[in-house]
DNA sequence: TGTGAAGTAGACAGATCTGTCTACTGTGCC
DNA sequence: GGCACAGTAGACAGATCTGTCTACTTCACA
């Protein structure tokens, strides 16, 4: 993406949301991202009051481009109301095999400073119900939908971290006989 | 734990754990770590080469420190070869009501330094890999013994992500509905 | 034309980080 | 006794961290 046309807080934005989800937040200093940004200081501080509101808006800004990627991906792969998980399973193939995949960036955050920036957490547990919302549009309509919506949710996150321990493959295999 | 009277390696790796596990690998510095183990900074530096061996050192005594705890507490909830998972919905029910639990060590240090120490991944991937295992005992043998296995340890993972998020109670209903 | 908003560059403060080094102390063992 | 070893305390270097501040520029618009 060429970020040198737009505006400077979009410009912080998307530098923030490449490093902090690449390479960690706490590895990620203001100065850098204020050098690849191609912004001054001031303007940072401007903008974002602290490192930890950055934080807080690389969440918030993660979760509508991740939501927006998931229902687009689930799109391609034959998603259809109560049409079942094997969508799913697709589009999660494909995120798992995105030469930067890094899993999850709520789980990565809340392991990393979920303990000291406030927030974090509830901001994590949110995007994780909006995802398992997203799931069981995919179920068949019944008194259990939120319930198996819920766990299929539950194997995802599992998933995710095998595959970021270097096991996309096999935990694909294994999400598919928990799914289907 | 009493550590004063651990020889200091000891006494290193114990206060590392505690630090590294409650607030994370880059949240705690050498310094802080010096101080709390009641040792001098040279005493540190000749034990652990640098702050990554330390961190790999706390990786691995975690490994056997939990993996001790997993197999005993499995122990107590009635666990027996081929008998079946409910001891293991037990065992994580009581780890992720203890106090100080902060999730799976081994996800967290990938999510905050995988990147970046050497040989996390590869200890992270064993620690799983053996955790399976221990999984693979309580499943009656058969051709399918490995696939269910490395099934159950990922929805084990999915429910470790979501407790850490504070959905202990929701995790263990939905890792229940997928194991039993 | 003049004003205010938003931008730039970059010095600076003060804390904290990892890692090195000097100088000294206690203790077990030959 | 004397030596080697493992420990202590703490100064120091150099990098890096977050956040503040001054001084200047660009530009839209009333």
């Amino acid at each position: 993406m060429d970020i040198s046309t737009l505006p400077a807080r979009e410009r912080i934005l998307v530098t923030a949301h490449g490093l902090f989800y690449r390479e960690g937040i706490r590895a990620t200093g203001v100065d850098r991202l204020i050098a690849e940004s191609g912004v001054a200081k001031l303007t940072f501080y401007r903008h974002f009051g602290s490192k930890e509101a950055l934080v807080r808006a690389f969440l918030n800004y993660r979760h509508e481009r991740w939501m927006a990627w998931f229902v687009d991906a689930l799109g391609r792969h034959g998603a259809t109301p109560s049409g079942g998980l094997e969508p799913l399973l697709a589009a999660l193939s494909e995120w798992f095999r995105e030469p930067g995949f890094r899993g999850c960036a709520f789980i990565n955050a809340v392991a990393e400073v979920g303990g000291s920036v406030p927030d974090v957490l509830a901001i994590a547990q949110r995007h994780k119900q909006e995802m398992a919302e997203v799931i069981a549009w995919l179920l068949p309509d019944g008194p259990d939908t939120q319930p198996a919506a819920r766990a299929a949710a539950l194997a995802v996150d599992g998933a995710i971290v095998q595959a970021q321990t270097g096991r996309a493959g096999p935990a694909l295999v294994s999400l598919k006989s928990l799914l289907l």
